[in-house]
DNA sequence: GTCATGTATCAA
DNA sequence: TGATACATGACC
C-alpha cells in the first residue's frame, strides 16, 4: 500500500488524475494509486519544438511503479494529446507547482534511453542548435516488441588480443593500439596506404579494444563498406563478437542488434551513421572511415556530422578516436594542428611502393591518331593505357555522376570565380544576367581573375555520364561491367574486364586493378562548392587506392590539367599535403573548420525574424541574407518557400557552442510565439557554396 | 504541435 | 447581446 509520504510529496494532498478531475462525475483517484517511492517522473515528450525541449513531470501510478524506470518508452497526455516520451528519471518530489498528470502508459519496460545516451544526446542537441527530441529520433531504433522478447546470447568472452598486423607499416600505429588496448584515448588521423586492406586494419583494431573488455564502434559511409568491415570481423574474430546496424536492415534486425549492444551480449559494431549513437558499453574506441564522404553528413534535424558527434563522444566516454581514410579532409587537419590528435601515416618509402603510377594527359609519348580511341572520346593516352592494362587485369573506369551545380570560372585560366568582397563562389542564377555571390549576395558586374587578370567569365560545364556503351565499342571483346546508381557491385574477379563505376561505387577487385581511367576530371571542379578540390582528391584517390601498386605496373591516368594542388597531391600520393593546403585556404577565407559557421534558411521574413531575436556573440559576423534557390526539401507537409533566403553567421571556433545557444534560444522564441515560417539552422553543414 | 482562454469585432 | 475570429500563452 503506498504512503501517504508519496502522495504528499507530490502536490502537497493527492494527486488527482488530471482529465477525470474536471468531470464532476468522476473521483479524484485516491493517493494509494501512486508509486510508494518516486513518485514523479521527469518526462522528455516528442514534441520538437525549441521552447519544449525540458523534461516535464508528470505522476507515476502504483501499477507502474516496477516498469516505470529511467530509459523506458513511455505515452503520455500532453497539450491535449497523446504523445510519447522517454522517462528521463525519477524522484521523490515534484518542482512543477500544479498539478501532475499521470504517465498513461509504459510503452516497453525495456530501458532503451540509457543516462549516456541521454547524455549524448543531450550533447549532440546543444552542439547542432537542435532539440533532444530530434536527435532522441536519429539514435533510438523503432521498437520492435517481438524482438525484446527474444532471449539474448550470452555475452561473449574476449578475444585475444591481434598482433599489430597491418598497422605496424605506419608510424604511431602500434603505439595507437598499444593505448587503446591500456584503457587510454588517444586519438588518431590514419592516412592508410594506397591498397590498403582497410577493413582488415580496422578488424585489428576492433580487437585490440575487445581484448580488453573495451567496446568499439566503426562507422562507414555506406552498406557496402559495412559488408567489407563485417567480413572482416567475422575472419578475425568469428561471428559472435560483433553485430552490425544499417538503415536498410529491416525493424527487427535493427533492433535485436541494438539490443545485443544495449544489453552488453554484444561490445563491437559496425554500420553507417546512426551507429555512431549505438548503445556500446565501455566503449573504448570509435572509428570514422573517409569522413569526407558526405554520407557522414545527417540529413536530418539537427544535421550533425559522424565525424564530429564521434568526436564528442569519444571525449565525454573517455573512448579512443580514429579518424581514417586514403585522403585527409580540411577538418581532420585542422585536428592535427591544434593537437587534438595524432597522425598515423606510413613513411614516404612506403607510400611509394604502394601508390600506383598516375599520369596526366600530356605526359608520356606523343599521342598518335587512334580512330578507336575517338569514338569512346577517350584521350590516346587513356586508350592505350587501358588496352595494355586489360592483358593483366580489369581497368576501372570512373564516371562522374549527374548533376552538379553550376558554377563560374575564370574563362582563360579556369580557376573558380569568387566574390572579391567575400571570397564567396560566384554563381549565375537562372533569370539572372549579373552574376553574384552566393554567400554575401553581392553582383559581380565587372570581374577580374586575381590569378591570371582574366575579366571574362565562363559557365562551367555539367558533368556527363558517359556509357558503358561508348567504351565496349573502343575495346572489342571486352566485358563491360558498370557499377552505380541502383545497382552497385561488391567486388570483380582478377579478369580482364572494364568495370565503369560511378565516385563511391567502385567494386573492389581481387587481386587489385591493372589500371584506373579517372575521367572527366574537370567535372569535379565546376562544382560550386568550396570543398571541391577536396572532394575530387577524395574521389580519385578512392579509385585509385584500389590499383596495383606501380612496380606491379598499377597505372592510373587522371584526365585533369596538371599544376591544380588536387592533380598533384594525386600525382605524387601526398593527401597530407593537401589537406595543409586545403585548410590554410579555408583559415585565409574564414570558412569552416577554421571558423564555426551557422546557415539560416527559410522565408525572408522569418530569417529576418530569427536574426532579430538572436542574441548573437560580439564576434558574429553576418552574411546576407541573400535569395538562394528553392529548397529541394521543404518540410513535410509546407510548400516550398517562395522568397527563400539563406544568412550565414560565422564566428570563431571558440564561440561555436555560444552561437548554438543564441540561434536555439532565438528559434525557441520565434517557436513559442507561433512566427510564421520556419527556418532551417545548420551548424557547419557541408554544401556552403 | 494542441488546447483553452481572452479580447476584438460585428450582425442583429 | 451573442457568435465568431483571431491572438496569446501554457503545455507537467
Amino acid at each position: 500500500m503506498t504512503t501517504a509520504d508519496g502522495a504528499g510529496a507530490v502536490d502537497g494532498s493527492q494527486l488527482p488524475l488530471a482529465g477525470l478531475a474536471r468531470r464532476p462525475g468522476r473521483r479524484t483517484a485516491p493517493a494509494g494509486e501512486l508509486a510508494a517511492t518516486d513518485p514523479v517522473a521527469e518526462v522528455a515528450v516528442d514534441v520538437s519544438l525549441p521552447h519544449l525541449d525540458r523534461p516535464f513531470e508528470y505522476a507515476v501510478p502504483a501499477s507502474m511503479a516496477e516498469d516505470a524506470r529511467p530509459g523506458v518508452r513511455v505515452r503520455v497526455r500532453f497539450a491535449g494529446q497523446d504523445v510519447e516520451g522517454y522517462l528521463l528519471a525519477r524522484k521523490p518530489a515534484a518542482e512543477h507547482p500544479g498539478r501532475l498528470a499521470p504517465l498513461r502508459r509504459v510503452v516497453s519496460p525495456e530501458p532503451v534511453l540509457t543516462p549516456g545516451l541521454l547524455d549524448l544526446c543531450r550533447a549532440v542537441a546543444d552542439r547542432w542548435a537542435g532539440v533532444l527530441p530530434d536527435v532522441l529520433r536519429l539514435a533510438v531504433p523503432r521498437r520492435h516488441a517481438g524482438t525484446e522478447k527474444r532471449e539474448q546470447p550470452e555475452p561473449a568472452a574476449a578475444p585475444p588480443r591481434p598482433g599489430a598486423g597491418r598497422w605496424a607499416a605506419y608510424r604511431a600505429g602500434p603505439a595507437f593500439l598499444e593505448h587503446v588496448h591500456g584503457g587510454q584515448a588517444p586519438r588518431a588521423a590514419w592516412t592508410a596506404l594506397p591498397g590498403e586492406d582497410w577493413p582488415a586494419a580496422l578488424a585489428t583494431a576492433v580487437a585490440t579494444a575487445l581484448s580488453a573488455g573495451r567496446g568499439a564502434l566503426v562507422v562507414v559511409p555506406d552498406h557496402r563498406d559495412v559488408d567489407r568491415v563485417d567480413a572482416a570481423l567475422t575472419a578475425l574474430l568469428g561471428s559472435g563478437q560483433h553485430v552490425r546496424l544499417t538503415a536498410d536492415q529491416g525493424a527487427a534486425a535493427r533492433y535485436r542488434a541494438w539490443l545485443a549492444l544495449q544489453r552488453g551480449a554484444v561490445r563491437a559494431v559496425v554500420g553507417t551513421r546512426a551507429a555512431a549513437y549505438a548503445p556500446v558499453h565501455d566503449l573504448g574506441l570509435v572509428v570514422v572511415w573517409d569522413d569526407g564522404d558526405d554520407l557522414h553528413a545527417e540529413p536530418h534535424a539537427p544535421y550533425p556530422h559522424v565525424r564530429e558527434l564521434l568526436a564528442l563522444r569519444s571525449e565525454r566516454e573517455g573512448a579512443a578516436l580514429l579518424a581514417g581514410g586514403f585522403t585527409r579532409t580540411a577538418e581532420v587537419q585542422a585536428w592535427l594542428d591544434a593537437g587534438f590528435a595524432r597522425p598515423v601515416e606510413a613513411d614516404r618509402a612506403a607510400v611509394r611502393a604502394a601508390a600506383p603510377r598516375v599520369l596526366l594527359p600530356g605526359e608520356g609519348p606523343e599521342p598518335e591518331r587512334d580512330p578507336a580511341a575517338r569514338s569512346a572520346r577517350l584521350p590516346s593516352l587513356a586508350w592505350r593505357t587501358a588496352r595494355t592494362a586489360l592483358e593483366h587485369g580489369p581497368v576501372l573506369v570512373q564516371v562522374p555522376r549527374r548533376g552538379y551545380r553550376l558554377a563560374l570560372q575564370c574563362a582563360r585560366c579556369r580557376s573558380r570565380a569568387r566574390c572579391s568582397a567575400c571570397a564567396g563562389p560566384l554563381a549565375q542564377s537562372s533569370g539572372h544576367a549579373v552574376p553574384a555571390c552566393r554567400w554575401c549576395g553581392r553582383p559581380a558586374g565587372t570581374w577580374t581573375c586575381p590569378t591570371c587578370g582574366g575579366t571574362a567569365l565562363r559557365s562551367a560545364v555539367l558533368g556527363q555520364r558517359r556509357t558503358a556503351e561508348e567504351l565496349g565499342r573502343a575495346f572489342p571483346g571486352v566485358p563491360v561491367r558498370t557499377s552505380g546508381g541502383g545497382e552497385v557491385l561488391a567486388g570483380v574477379p582478377d579478369r580482364p574486364a572494364l568495370v565503369v563505376a560511378t565516385p563511391g561505387a567502385e567494386p573492389v577487385a581481387d587481386s587489385g586493378y591493372a589500371a584506373a581511367l579517372l575521367l572527366d576530371g574537370w567535372a569535379l571542379f565546376d562544382r560550386a562548392d568550396l570543398r571541391a578540390g577536396e572532394e575530387a582528391l577524395r574521389r580519385w584517390a578512392n579509385a585509385a587506392a584500389l590499383v596495383r601498386p606501380a612496380p606491379q605496373g598499377g597505372t592510373v591516368v587522371l584526365l585533369a590539367p596538371a599544376g591544380l594542388p588536387p592533380v598533384e597531391a594525386l600525382v605524387r600520393w601526398d593527401p597530407a599535403w593537401h589537406a595543409a593546403r586545403e585548410l590554410a585556404e579555408r583559415v585565409e577565407l574564414a570558412f569552416p573548420p577554421a571558423v564555426a559557421l551557422a546557415t539560416l534558411t527559410g522565408p525572408a521574413d522569418a530569417v529576418d525574424a530569427l536574426l532579430g531575436h538572436a542574441r548573437l556573440p560580439a564576434s558574429a559576423d553576418v552574411l546576407g541574407p541573400v535569395p538562394v534557390a528553392q529548397d529541394p526539401r521543404p518540410p513535410a507537409g509546407q510548400d516550398a518557400p517562395t522568397s527563400a533566403v539563406r544568412a550565414l553567421v560565422r564566428v570563431p571556433v571558440a564561440d561555436r557552442a555560444a552561437l548554438a545557444r543564441a540561434l536555439r534560444e532565438a528559434a525557441a522564441v520565434r517557436s513559442a510565439r507561433k512566427e510564421p515560417g520556419a527556418v532551417r539552422v545548420q551548424i557547419d553543414p557541408l554544401d556552403v557554396l
